[in-house]
DNA sequence: TCAATCTTTTTTCTCGAGATTTTTAGATCG
DNA sequence: CGATCTAAAAATCTCGAGAAAAAAGATTGA
């Protein structure tokens, strides 16, 4: 695994390892739901679904014990994490504690050089909602590209703050954002309008405006929050397996 | 290893396999200074002093990854992550940001099971400090007691918070902390007067004078950074092997 | 029928050895 | 003398099989 010091933007490395290749596909599995919360993952079943051997395979669910996407409990095997509207209230509320710390400081650290990416990924999460928005053919392959640049605008937004803590236990928690995400709206059209948030979020970063950014960002965030929370009562009952 | 869901206080729970049992020992190490920061692990080594298989060993080397304790750089091994007075003073201040947050919550939310285990935790602590004061003789035993006790208040103060996250990366840096601490002071007498300091942060939680408490543990987190910054100048410079 | 105990099956954990890659050391050439 | 190339050595990564533990199923007795 190249550079796993602290926790990388997701595919950003090709992988050099059988490990790290299973843990970047275990990865995505999870997050998109295909292993569900609380399932037991069997190394025996895993180690054929992904092609390699019994203790790669461990390796790479001790590796996504670091996300936190997978439990270990010992002697007793891996699990993938559970999840509950309480722990997404946690990751929404933490997230935003981290997330608005690292705009307050790139808003006020950042260069010229940062300004440019933040409107270079602006630009590009536009076009791809414009796409979205246009024909109403909702291609799953469009829906992933809005989603990874919805991603890198988020990122650059706080590229330019010098913490690296803040920026690693964030991208943990936009992971976990992200399964919850990608398990309730399960291919739902982008809902609201984002756009116009994504906007006014824009304008106020370059504006250097901080109060207001923060502001409008945490209003982002908690968005995602209620669109969870009018699940189905049920929804967060243990599908797990046994 | 039992429960690796989030991080655990250390020693919190008995090993149940070689790998957790590894891990631990390895972890307490690498925070001690015995592996120092930058040094390569080489696995075929460390697995006999260690008593383990190599394969157990590489996996204990990728439980610590999640505690940024080492880092993994693909097809070239496992290094003790390296240290520097600019990652020390991230560590710190996010480590206020978070735990200042949770003892807000905690303040906010705690009843009367939190303030009797604040107390409780303050109580033992302040005898280990009486201890450690009375007789000059700094036996090693009562330096690492009042280590454990220190910790233990911490965490009883941010207990009824009720953020599991927040108290997951509060756990993985004041375990980074803890390693600074230790490599830098080499166990010099607790400095300054830090029974004043736990003190007044007690008085003032259990007053539930919120922003009375959150800057003297702002200030209190602040102090450790400052004992650091006064190293020689050349500490930081790597030691690695190679 | 139910609970407790024993047996069988499954799964996890652990180890050592082979295949690959990286690193080191030596040799060759400009 | 330094740089580049080549060969040997060391380290990492990977796999499958055996030991240990947990889970499932069967048996017995109240």
């Amino acid at each position: 695994m190249s550079e796993v010091a602290l926790t990388q933007p997701p595919e950003a490395v090709e992988p050099r390892t059988l490990v790290e290749g299973a843990y970047q596909r275990l990865r995505r599995d999870i997050i998109e739901g295909v292993h569900p919360p609380g399932e037991k993952l069997r190394v025996e079943h895993l180690k054929d679904q992904y092609d390699v051997g019994a203790g790669t395979l461990r390796e790479a669910l001790l590796l996504l014990v670091t996300d936190a996407l997978v439990v270990a409990q010992g002697q007793r095997g891996f699990r993938v994490a559970p999840i509950s509207l309480q722990d997404f209230e946690d990751i929404t509320r933490t997230r935003i504690l981290l997330e608005t710390e690292a705009l307050r400081q790139s808003i006020a650290l950042g260069g010229e050089d940062w300004e440019a990416s933040v409107v270079a990924a602006f630009h590009r999460l536009s076009r791809a909602e414009q796409k979205l928005g246009d024909s109403e053919d909702y291609a799953q392959a469009a829906s992933d590209d809005w989603e990874k640049r919805n991603r890198s605008f988020h990122d650059a937004l706080i590229s330019a703050s010098p913490s690296r803590w803040i920026r690693h236990f964030q991208n943990i928690l936009y992971q976990q954002s992200e399964r919850y995400r990608r398990i309730s709206l399960f291919r739902k059209p982008v809902p609201r309008d984002v756009h116009a948030e994504h906007l006014a979020l824009f304008n106020a970063t370059l504006a250097r405006d901080t109060s207001r950014a923060t502001a409008i960002l945490t209003e982002h965030i908690l968005r995602t929050l209620e669109s969870v929370r009018h699940m189905p009562a049920d929804f967060f009952s243990t599908r797990s397996k046994r």
